[in-house]
DNA sequence: GTTTCGATTGTG
DNA sequence: ACAATCGAAACC
C-alpha cells in the first residue's frame, strides 16, 4: 500500500490557479475507505471571478469558502444535487477548487450502492455525481480537509500532470473567458461533455 | 414578499 | 430536448 500523506494547510494557501492544478492526480478519501484520483477541476476566484458564488461578497450559503484554506466548502444546487469544493486562497479570500471527477480507487462496492446502477465510467464522473458516490452531503459543508481522522486530500506520489488539459469552465455563463477548467490528459473518468445544441 | 434560476443529471 | 426539485439570490 503506497504511503499516503494528507495535504498540509499551507498547499491551500496559495493562488487558486495553482492549487486547482496540482490537485490533479491527488486523492480525495472518505473515513470509510471511498476514495477517488481527482481528474478534473475548476478555479473559483474571488473579486475578479462573475463565475464564483462569493463574487457579490459573505452571505450564510458562501461563508465556508470565505474561511479557513483547506476546508471543504460544500453546498446544493438544483434542488437535488450537492457538490464539492476545497478552499484555496492565498491574499483574497472567498475563493476554491470545484471538484468535478474522480478515478475511483478504493471503496467501490460503497460507491456502486450510493449511486444505483451505474456504469464504473460514470461512477464519480462529475461534480453530483462524486459526492453522491462518496456520500458527501451539505453536513459535511465546512470540515477541516487537513486534520486527521475525517475526510482528506492525500499525496500518494502520483504527480500532477505537467501539461493538464486547459477549458473553459461548465455550466457557467460568464467568465468563460478564462481556461479555469483543468484536466488529466487521457483520463477516462472526466465528466463527458454534453453535445451543444445547435443554433436556431 | 415574490420570482427567478442554478458551479447538474438522467431520461427521451 | 427537457423535467426534476428546492433553497438562495435577485428583484420588487
Amino acid at each position: 500500500m503506497p504511503r499516503r500523506t494528507r495535504l498540509p494547510r499551507a498547499f491551500y494557501q496559495r493562488e487558486t490557479t495553482l492549487v486547482a492544478r496540482e490537485l490533479l492526480n491527488k486523492v480525495l478519501a472518505m473515513p470509510d475507505g471511498r476514495a477517488g484520483r481527482i481528474v478534473e477541476v475548476e478555479a473559483y476566484c474571488a473579486g475578479i471571478d462573475p463565475a464564483a458564488h462569493t463574487y457579490r461578497g459573505k452571505t450564510a450559503r458562501n461563508a465556508t469558502m470565505f474561511g479557513e484554506p483547506g476546508h471543504m466548502y460544500v453546498y446544493f444546487t438544483y434542488g437535488m444535487h450537492w457538490c464539492a469544493n476545497a478552499v484555496a486562497w492565498e491574499k483574497t479570500p472567498g475563493a476554491g477548487v470545484l471538484i468535478r471527477a474522480l478515478e475511483p480507487i478504493a471503496g467501490l462496492p460503497a460507491m456502486h450502492e450510493a449511486r444505483g446502477g451505474v456504469s464504473e465510467r460514470l461512477l464519480c464522473s462529475g461534480p453530483a455525481r462524486l459526492t453522491q458516490a462518496l456520500g458527501i452531503t451539505g453536513e459535511l459543508d465546512g470540515i477541516d480537509l487537513v486534520r486527521g481522522g475525517g475526510p482528506g486530500i492525500h499525496d500518494d506520489g502520483t504527480h500532477p500532470p505537467l501539461h493538464p488539459v486547459l477549458t473553459p469552465r461548465i455550466g457557467i455563463r460568464v467568465g468563460l473567458e478564462h481556461l479555469w477548467r483543468f484536466c488529466v490528459p487521457g483520463s477516462l473518468h472526466v465528466s463527458p461533455a454534453r453535445v451543444k445544441s445547435a443554433q436556431p
